[in-house]
RNA sequence: AGGCCGGUAGCUCAGCUGGUUAGAGCGCGCCCCUGAUAAGGGCGAGGUCGGAAGUUCAAGUCUUCUUCGGCCUACCA
């Protein structure tokens, strides 16, 4: 007798394999990409799916201009797991990526380019500009394309479609001229910034804001006409003198830009503010005679009138009534005037208005629309209003490029300048407001004068002053052609993820105001129009064709340079006396809004109709927008039957990411430190539906979540050593622990193409996480450790569970592969290495429904529950020493009668469990990794034994298992030894 | 300022048409194993559902208000 015992580790047969524990993310991602780039993955898959139905979610196109951020690629991440989802479903998934290139950012830097070299926007030929715009978009587009690619995201990042290809540019333009010809074009105006000085528009970035001397001046507005249902809340002096008062009253404004009120053509008011009517009783005594008169009467906001008081010199008052002013006609305050030539006998009608406040001036804003955008809107929103009043809703043109007054004025102001735009007192106040006073003062209209300084736009290059100004625009009218009905009964028939987004584009289009698409830029496709001498458009003459035709030929020719460099005789060699081309460009978004056009249409290789449009929320407004709008003014339709709306990416607390807040996560930092595929992760398990929180202890859950994952697929991987398809174990002949597994891959095939449908990769994987750590590696590789570690290699048992491991790691490969692409891939090739294959050109495998056995999972359900209580139960005698290991443990359980169909069900599993070389019961032990399990009817209760403790057990030297009987090993694993020594 | 939306354990998420002591995983704490080992396993402690009021026999789940956050629009005549 010797106490050498022997060593069986020799015999036993443990996971094999090389696959590294640690991934090395950064470094091994870039050789995953070079490998596809190799074997041509995306050719391949185009070449495998041919034919195949095609699922197209159609690209939103970034803007060329700087690097991409943690928005963006979240954005493109999403779409690549939507694209691989289903083409690894069955679908045809060919994703064209897009740019938009045109566009006032990049106008602006080459302009600040050209300006380090000492040019300005107007010494540099408009040709060279846009080419050189080109090679600005051009050389950000590869930054970015890059900065996608490593991101894993798979397309045909060879020939992305771009807003300015001189193809797109011409279809663009062809898109514009199909809407001019169904009349949904239309010229209007509309006020915009305008610089006098330069004689050129602004936009919003160039201006900036400064101190300005402006005269200021209260207005009144006589009433014209109050009989018609005015309304009296209150009349502290009685009913009818209060009548009276309104009747022979003026209503105040105030205003700082006098040269406005010759285009003024309405008075705004809130609802939210009190109006009284006030009778002026007693004047202040002054060197300057007082402009109101003892007994006149006012109409103002009540919590303004003693500050209006004040400028007027009005010493004393009496308020004669409260009033709504919402039906008042007003008159023009220089309708009186001796040379008003007519001009002003228009009614003057108050609008309702939410920019009206009653933090200074009168409570009454003065609105001029053709000189505020404020007035603007208040005046186009009232549309019917006007109409019903039997007034033309047309927004007058009463300023010209040098911001002089139009002949549509009154002689006296015509020609009358806002800003002097020469000579030394350049960008100061011209002829124009001195003469507004003056006639005013004439009409008896002016109340008080005062000057104030005050912040106001200037332009970014003269410094000079501002103004607002109508000018000559183009317009897609959303009635005309039935343009608002179509948009609204296409986003019925959409699909919205999540559902609320049908709501909120809905609303958006229902209200919004006609699509005002020209710009006065110079990088952009122009608007290939040529007008008439009576504003007629050259797509209504009989030769618009073939205008038309030469037009389109020279744009895909040479690109816009193709409309901007060519004369106009050359599109239009006939009748072409009093005919101009139109300068001005499209607003971006009707770029953006063809690339269905010009890409989808366009190609003979895709389906002209999205299946899926997914941006940031943002897009409500933007591109779902846009290219519903110009989709269905050309087609009719809608171009995508779904739309997929993400939140933005905000930080840990929710707080939207900005440099100075300093809580800022780059897409570059995070591929980096941790690898793009964690990106991928956090992607897939945040809810896109609402913005996405991002955060270092966010991206270290992924991080850990992968790891956890790479281990179980590395256990597989192990596990499966040497195994071969022909060690397969059939299906009846399986243990029931097998059965279960097979019924959870049956369960979650179920569920995974249903999310995939519904875009619901959070609960992919989720469920696959929980599948990797909860069944497998916390309870079916712990269980079956001892079968694969310890039983003979020929063994059912073992080789059913090898055969079940190797149908989990088929499909959980493939199901992961469109969320972790890299190591997917990385996990696919040290099963399957091959020179030319990829996971992803792999397809979801379907489950025979016969692994569907739902009372099976609610027994494995019990069992679960039992051996819970059964941990409960060990871990204190764990904790006190008693036991270390749980196979150093017996256990006897009772359970109540009513129990019985749990001991019933193990017991038939105990008669089934034939592939077990010992005694059937033990299957119990197994489940619980026990050395032995005994159950009976009796009161609930579980008692925990050592058998360590016990003298008539021995622990297998093999197994480590306790068991009664001769030898230092189980007689399984005497017979697993036997066989090994036989073979080997 | 207006429109739309969101706020469930430290983190990421489940909680369908209102109905038993609100669930999961991660993380955390303690313990075990050392034949998945810069791995694996077990047990446990954490929320009253942003706040308030209301409807109801009953609310995380409906209504109103409020607060915080996000997107879009508007931003001084």
């Amino acid at each position: 007798m010797t106490d050498e015992k022997r060593d069986y580790r020799d015999t036993l047969f443990l996971p094999k394999t090389d696959f590294p524990m640690r991934a090395g993310l950064p470094k091994k991602e870039p050789e995953w990409l070079a490998h596809w780039n190799k074997i041509g993955l995306f050719e391949r898959l185009r070449e495998q799916s041919k034919g195949r139905e095609q699922y197209i979610l159609h690209d939103g196109p970034p803007y060329a201009n700087g690097h991409i951020h943690m928005g963006t690629a979240l954005n493109k991440i999403l779409k690549d797991i939507v694209n691989r989802s289903h083409q690894m479903l069955g679908y045809d998934a060919h994703y064209v990526p897009g740019w938009d290139c045109h566009g006032l950012p990049i106008e602006w830097k080459v302009e600040e380019e050209f300006r380090g070299k000492g040019r300005s926007k107007d010494d540099v030929p408009g040709s060279e500009f846009r080419s050189r715009c080109r090679e600005y978009a051009a050389g950000w587009l590869d930054v970015q394309r890059e900065e996608f690619k490593r991101l894993g995201v798979v397309g045909e990042w060879d020939n992305p479609y771009k807003t300015m290809n001189f193809q797109s540019e011409a279809d663009i333009c062809a898109e514009l001229l199909k809407i001019a010809k169904t009349g949904q074009l239309y010229r209007g105006s509309k006020p915009i910034m305008w610089s006098p000085v330069e004689q050129t528009a602004l936009a919003e970035a160039e201006v900036e804001y400064a101190d300005r001397k402006a005269t200021q001046i209260y207005v009144k507005f006589p009433v014209y006409d109050a009989d018609k249902a005015f309304n009296i809340l209150e009349w502290p002096e009685g009913e009818e003198k209060a009548a009276n008062a309104i009747r022979n009253s003026s209503v105040l404004i105030w205003t700082t830009t006098p040269w406005t009120i010759p285009a003024n053509r309405a008075v705004s008011f809130s609802d939210s503010i009190s109006y009284s009517v006030y009778r002026v009783d007693e004047l202040e005594e002054s060197e300057f005679a007082p402009w109101a008169c003892v007994g006149e009467n006012f109409i103002a906001a009540e919590q303004l009138w003693e500050s209006i008081a004040k400028a007027g010199l009005i010493k004393s008052w009496s308020r004669m009534a409260r009033v709504s002013p919402r039906n008042l006609i007003l008159s023009h305050p220089l309708k009186s005037m001796s040379d008003a030539e007519g001009k002003y006998d228009f009614p003057v009608p108050l609008l309702e208005g939410s920019h009206v406040t009653a933090d200074a001036g009168t409570g009454f804003v003065h609105t001029a629309p053709s000189h505020g955008e404020d007035d603007y809107v208040v005046w186009i929103s009232n549309q019917k209003k006007l109409e019903a009043l039997g007034i033309d809703p047309i927004v007058p043109m009463t300023m010209d490029d040098a911001g002089c007054y139009t002949d549509i004025m009154p002689t006296r102001f015509q020609g009358l300048d806002v800003i002097r735009t020469s000579g030394k007192k350049r960008g100061q106040d011209g002829k124009a407001n001195p003469e507004v006073l003056k006639a005013l003062v004439e009409c008896g209209n002016l109340l008080a004068r005062g000057m104030l300084t005050l912040r106001d736009a200037h332009s970014w290059r003269s410094k000079a002053p501002v103004i607002r100004r109508a000018t000559p625009q183009w317009f897609i009218s959303m009635s005309k052609g039935g343009l608002r009905d179509k948009a609204v009964a296409q986003i019925e028939k959409t699909k919205f993820w999540p559902d609320r987004g049908r709501n909120r584009i809905g609303t958006m289009v229902a209200d919004r105001p006609d699509w005002l698409i020209s710009r006065q830029r110079n990088w952009g496709v122009p608007i290939t129009l040529i007008v008439g001498p009576d504003g007629e458009l050259h797509t209504e003459r009989d030769d618009a064709d073939a205008i038309n035709a030469r037009i389109l030929a020279a744009v895909e020719k040479v690109g816009v340079d193709g409309w901007f460099e060519t004369p106009l005789e050359d599109f239009m060699p006939d009748n072409n006396e009093g005919w101009s081309k139109v300068t001005d460009i499209l607003d971006v978004w009707f770029d953006s809004g063809s690339t269905h056009a010009f890409c989808l249409k366009r190609r003979d290789d895709l389906k002209d109709r999205a299946d899926l449009y997914l941006e940031g929320s943002d897009q409500h407004r933007g591109w779902f927008q846009s290219s519903l709008l110009e989709s269905c003014a050309v087609y009719g339709e809608a171009p995508y039957d779904g739309v997929l709306t993400h939140g933005f990416v905000v930080d840990e607390k929710g707080l939207k990411m900005s440099k100075s807040l300093g809580n800022t996560m780059s897409p570059e930092d995070i591929s980096k430190q941790y690898g793009a595929e964690i990106m991928r992760i956090w992607t897939a398990s945040s809810d896109w539906a609402n913005d996405l929180k991002i955060g270092r202890e966010i991206i270290q859950t992924s991080a850990d979540a992968y790891r956890k994952m790479r281990n179980t697929l590395r256990y597989m991987i192990g596990a499966l050593d040497g195994y071969d398809e022909s060690d397969a174990v059939d299906y009846a002949d399986m243990p029931a622990l097998e059965k279960w597994v097979l019924h959870r891959l049956a369960e979650i095939t179920a569920e995974h193409e249903a999310a995939i449908r519904d875009h619901d990769h959070k609960k992919i994987f989720s469920t696959l996480f929980n599948l990797c750590t909860v069944d497998l590696s916390a309870f079916y590789f712990d269980i079956r450790k001892d079968a694969l570690y310890c039983d003979p290699l020929n063994s059912t048992r073992r080789r059913a569970c090898r055969t079940v491991i190797n149908e989990v790691f088929q499909r959980l490969t493939t199901w992961l592969a469109p969320i972790m692409c890299f190591t997917m891939e990385e996990v696919w090739q040290a099963r399957h290495p091959s020179e030319d294959k990829s996971v992803h050109m792999e397809l979801f495998r379907d489950a025979p429904e016969a692994w569907l056995d739902k009372s099976l999972d609610a027994f494995m359900g019990r069992v679960r529950e039992t051996r819970s209580q059964i941990y409960e139960a060990i871990e204190p005698l764990r904790k006190d020493g008693t036991i270390r290991s749980s196979l150093e443990a017996r256990v006897d359980i009772s359970v109540l009668g009513d129990d019985m169909h749990c001991v019933d069900y193990l017991d038939i599993d105990f008669k089934n469990e034939y592939s077990s070389p010992e005694d059937p019961k033990d299957t119990l032990a197994d489940y619980i990794i026990v050395s032995e399990c005994n159950m009976s009817v009796g009161d609930e209760e579980v008692n925990v034994t050592a058998l360590s403790s016990l003298n008539n057990y021995t622990k297998c030297e093999r197994s480590w298992k306790y068991f009664k009987g001769e030898g230092d090993i189980t007689p399984r694993d005497a017979a697993a030894v036997k066989a090994f020594e036989a073979g080997a």
